[in-house]
DNA sequence: GTTTAATTTAAACACATGTTTAAATCAGAG
DNA sequence: CTCTGATTTAAACATGTGTTTAAATTAAAC
């Protein structure tokens, strides 16, 4: 093949969409390299590494992502007391501005975020709050201004619920829209999705603490 | 070494363990039986293949889990109309049960759980409608007649969402314990984290439906 | 004690993985 | 064009994987 400098983004384009579909650790670099019609050395030689291709993967999304929905955050937030549920919708939009990026890109980095999670081990946990953590602590702010009779360690462990239950639905979301498709006969996107969770996450994370 | 009748206890004994630390792909069958102190070829001699040692320390624990589990639901609905915070807390004491089988049994089915459901693409899901099902409905049922308002396929959604929440948590339980602690000087161990997440997971179950 | 079947063992097998190498090819500057 | 550095390429490398094999060993039955 002819010299082409758009290699690592077709390496990117290639790889997130496989990684989002089986994992991590279930995609190998020759899969990837064949589905993005590049030589297999030729991500060693631009990413130096597995392990850096998909902290490229992540990053690209998360660049994207974080700042506009820490913006919508903070723009909500001038407003008047914002409710829970405002809060999480506000990261609908920033999250469905990924499709514009790329096709299918919303569910593509909600699933990459659920794989993270789950296989690095805490890594990605690490990456994140290091990399965004100015972003992240908008949002949890917002979250903890909005209920208040909520105390700040009970928050903590409410906020890590909410994500274990955005990220193991978003790695899973495949085979359940298939399900909900076959034994529901309800069709829904990944939008639709998001929007389903949304009240769900808000009813736990404001319900009142109970002490028996 | 010498004949010992215990070798698939204890292959299972040291598979699980690291099944639930780092993943099933993630570890190898020369990992466990290292740690087992038996022979390589013992788990194909025991078990057939890798998958179906996978499925043998599943069932393990779902052997014990599911009925004990679907027992305390059925017992808990004889009385007069169960909340969702009870039928969720009838759950518990079948969780700590496991503990008594194995030194953090409930911890290791609960990663278990999660590994499974992620790593095995619907595998495990089938697995355990099939074999576990009428255990299952009699908690799905509990569930649904508990909260009336969510129509059924709503509900199929909300208890995946919970499954995740529950899941996600106890993968992770050991570092969020770490750091709650760090933060808020809060000790918790396995029950006092599960007993956190239950008005969670039920506030989120019975919210009603947002129709906008 | 001998025989028989079950189990354990060390070794090899067949294959897949991420990575490296060195030569070939390309693009752009002088 | 010529030269130079960047990139691509095919091949090999080193290692790890699940599985199979056949001999050695064990336990139990007769």
């Amino acid at each position: 093949m002819a010299n082409r400098s758009d290699t690592k983004t077709r390496i990117l384009d290639a790889a997130e969409k496989l990684f989002a579909e089986r994992g991590f650790s279930e995609t190998s670099l020759r899969l990837i390299t064949s589905k993005a019609e590049v030589n297999l050395a030729s991500v060693n030689y631009h990413f130096g590494s597995k392990k850096e291709l998909i902290r490229a993967v992540l990053a690209r999304y998360l660049d994207r992502f974080m700042p506009e929905a820490s913006d919508a955050v903070v723009q909500l937030n001038q407003g008047s007391e914002p409710s829970l549920n405002e809060i999480f919708s506000s990261l609908v939009k920033p999250l469905l501005e990924l499709n514009k990026f790329k096709a299918d890109g919303t569910r593509t980095f909600l699933q990459l975020l659920g794989r993270g999670y789950i296989e690095s081990q805490g890594h990605l946990r690490w990456f994140i709050t290091t990399h965004y953590g100015e972003h992240l602590s908008e949002f949890v702010k917002a979250v903890a201004e909005s209920a208040p009779h909520i105390p700040p360690a009970e928050m903590f462990w409410r906020l890590h619920f909410t994500l274990g239950t955005v990220v193991f639905t978003m790695a899973s979301a495949d085979a359940l829209t298939e399900i909900a498709e076959a034994d529901f006969n309800e069709h829904n996107d990944i939008e639709a999705v998001i929007r389903k969770v949304i009240p769900y996450l808000a009813a736990g994370v404001a319900v009142p603490v109970t002490t028996q």
